[in-house]
DNA sequence: CAGGGTGTTTGCGATAGCGCAAAACGGGCC
DNA sequence: GGCCCGTTTTGCGCTATCGCAAACACCCTG
């Protein structure tokens, strides 16, 4: 397993007020692994024996009901925790992550956890905000499944994936990984067959251009409009 | 301004780990204040100068969008702090906390927390379990309103609220603070007149005693059955 | 005890979005 | 190069739920 250079890690917000010499303590306490695409890095209800920081690729944390339905809880980008479930008091994993592209992640025992974050109390304290954030960003998002309408929902979350993962392409911002509408309509609510005529629509105003999970915002501007009109302001 | 009593206050979640004769000196940060019903303690948007522990009464946390709408983020019930937001790196709170009935709290000015944490570590973590608890609800809550029609989310809403907040009478369990229809509403992201159809519905059949501002669950396990049912499995 | 105001009930029409089904598409694999 | 499979598109009918409006009920106040 190649040793992780901590001039890698170092900016990333977990390690913020960590001094660069320690940061080499913590990362020997990890191991890295790579997960090939559509690979299952944990599942939900799993006991929660490890914490990642995801390196490279994108993993997809989503949320089964006892009757099978899913919901995508979000998707996590390079340089993010995820997994996090025993800093939080849980014993297992409440979701199931899987990487939607080749990824690499590094891994502690959540053994390491209480040690790490006696040692370096800032590790426990940006842990406390990223979770503080993310609790913010599930109240935003109940809010706007209470009072919007499917194609604003929507349009909020390309444009979140776009600014999360978004690649600069001279035409628009393409998401930059494989996302089909199934996914796309367990992150806002809805069923695949809405998202796929909300994206056809779309498609035919230039305002995306989409394949086989795959879209391009060609105008973001647009979209963001969209997203933020009130729905019975609306031209026919 | 009467002193707190230690011995009351011990038990809770968030003192967990803390030594009782430690616990003085936690209390000895804080003030205590008492809110009228019907009143604000903070307002959506202002500066997180404090954060509170809730002794007595009832308090509802909510949001609301830029266009005017309202969502319930929770009620919270005695023992429980809300206005964690310095905690998790807020400067602002995210949500408007208003009593629903007469209550009074513990309120600790935000430049004591760095304090409190660095001196009982106990806290913080004790906190931390109970931001992720909140950030789980949520997911719970997404899930609920993405999978689940209206009545089922009542269901399940009322539910929480009797097991979080509920009376035990010897003919059912009462939500013990005033809750209107257009409260749950927007606890479930539906309309006053959709819940006020549902409600009579149950009434009628005698699953709840309802009147203004206030809810009896008469047959609980009868509204767990709803709560559960899969839509299109029920008799007509 | 009457008046006013807030909360609740209910009817009715409108519709956004679902659910099912089938066809078209695309693309990788052999 | 053809086949197979997962994804996407699209049509169509249905209905849960909204939105508006009006009538009520209840409580507190004066």
């Amino acid at each position: 397993m190649a040793k992780v250079d901590t001039s890698l890690v170092a900016h990333l917000p977990l390690f913020a007020g960590v001094k660069p010499e320690d940061l080499e303590e913590v990362l020997r306490e990890a191991r890295s692994a790579r997960y090939p695409k559509n690979t299952a890095i944990f599942e939900q209800g799993a006991d929660a024996q490890s914490f990642f920081l995801l390196l490279h690729g994108h993993v997809r944390a989503a949320k089964t009901t006892p009757t099978g339905e899913q919901i995508v809880v979000r998707y996590v980008a390079p340089g993010e925790t995820f997994g996090l479930a025993m800093a939080i008091g849980a014993a297992h994993y409440p979701a199931t992550a899987m990487a939607v592209d080749d990824s690499v992640v590094l891994i502690w025992p959540v053994s390491a956890w209480p040690r790490l974050i006696e040692r370096f109390p800032a590790i426990a304290a940006n842990t406390m905000q990223t979770v503080g954030k993310r609790l913010q960003e599930s109240h935003t998002r109940i809010l706007e499944m209470s009072t919007q309408q499917v194609e604003q929902r929507v349009a909020h979350a390309l444009l979140r994936l776009a600014k999360q993962s978004g690649k600069k392409l001279d035409h628009g911002i393409e998401i930059d990984f494989p996302i089909s509408r199934q996914d796309i309509a367990q992150m806002t609510g809805t069923t695949l067959h809405t998202v796929s005529r909300i994206l056809s629509g779309w498609e035919s105003q230039g305002l995306v251009e989409s394949g086989r999970q795959r879209i391009i915002l060609r105008d973001p501007h647009g979209i963001v409009v969209l997203a933020e009109r009130n729905p019975d302001s609306g031209a026919a």
